[in-house]
DNA sequence: AGGCTAGTGACAGTCGCTGACAATTGACAA
DNA sequence: TTGTCAATTGTCAGCGACTGTCACTAGCCT
């Protein structure tokens, strides 16, 4: 029971939000201006930025809901899983119910693209490390909460956070630089990385 | 024995960085402008394109030198260390001699001004983050060649340079929202978190 | 039906950044 | 010294991201 204005509203968000992701995967970033994404919805110029803070913010709009849903995802694993347990398992469940989530925006496919594309565009890599920052800044304090500790004084949260976002950041570029950009591949890629921490820190690397 | 022309450039370039940093500093990074910098030295605009490629590029150049410095000091860490041995020494090495490298270009106290606006500032901190992955990259490299890896076919050598990383995130911006903002604050931080990092994988994180 | 207001377009302006061209200034040989 | 060449710089024009303003239109509500 919606208003007309409201669902018009919606329609050209979801307009724009798939012509940008559209023009952006197949022309490139910086090759698509704001006027190109405006004029493919039949808006004006200034309509996108009433709808988008900018382009980057189109750019990483169904990232936003990915992550979101990993935060939640975290905050309800159950209270016996340790810190490193919970975020491993919420991640591996994110990738399974990840294509049902983001049909509803945009398909998916669409977003591996764009996932892709952030890795090979240095304007993107940076705007997505920076989010990342922020997102790895709130689930250090659910952990921080789950196991009762002050994640200002305690500096354990942050740094198992920090670590398990560094190994992300490396499966996320291993991927995109593969050849199969499945969110199977993704996924295996995932808990073989997790699984190389212990001896990654580990002293000797003998050669496998 | 160098021409007049070149110690002109040189002197041009120095106190545009020193210009800009100074302005960074005091004004912010967003509400100083290029047209700021350059008439603050009196050049044109154009001109300060001509010594760097854009806002961000004089902001990190103090920055280059010392994560050059940095890699060079990884690589040169005896055989006989452990990767993340070699790491954390260059690390801690690279601190102690920061002032003398960093004073032949502008004050320390300077740099440090401009490694604190950093964490504050979106723009700085996304370009920061990404300038870092790329010198993680670098090291990565460095050690792979170190244990007589390949390090595309081998995870470790990314996945510890990505642990360490983020470890040293979580120092920089523990050091910026901090009190003490003197060289050797940071260098305690540093160590202190390093020996974390066993603690935060473990399982329990009893209060302390 | 008519007033109210959210949403939009049109326009002007700022800032980062680039290309092109002309003017200047140091380098170097005659 | 002077003239030539090349490097450095300033000026100008223009693009693209983004913002503020204001008038206008279209949905909402009585």
């Amino acid at each position: 029971m919606e208003t007309l204005r409201e669902r018009k509203k919606q329609r050209t968000r979801e307009a724009l939000l798939r012509a940008a992701l559209e023009l952006f995967t197949t022309r490139g970033y910086e090759r698509t201006t704001v006027d190109d994404i405006a004029e493919a919805v039949g808006v004006s110029q200034r309509t996108f930025f009433r709808y988008f803070a900018g382009k980057e913010e189109a750019a990483f709009a169904v990232q936003d809901l990915v992550e979101e849903r990993f935060v939640a995802a975290v905050r309800a694993r159950p209270a016996g899983e340790t810190p490193l347990e919970a975020l491993r398992h919420a991640l591996t469940e994110g990738w399974d119910t990840l294509s049902e989530a983001v049909e509803d925006v945009v398909p998916v496919e669409l977003y591996l693209r764009m996932y892709r594309l952030v890795e090979s565009t240095p304007a993107l890599l940076a705007a997505h490390l920076r989010r990342s920052a922020g997102t790895e800044d709130r689930i250090a304090r659910v952990l921080a909460a789950r196991e009762g500790l002050d994640v200002d004084a305690d500096p354990r949260p942050r740094i198992a956070v920090a670590v398990f976002g560094g190994v992300m950041r490396v499966t996320e570029r291993q991927w995109s630089l593969g050849e199969d950009f499945s969110l199977d591949a993704i996924r295996a890629l995932t808990t073989a990385y997790l699984d190389q921490v212990g001896p990654a820190l580990t002293g000797d690397w003998r050669p496998v």
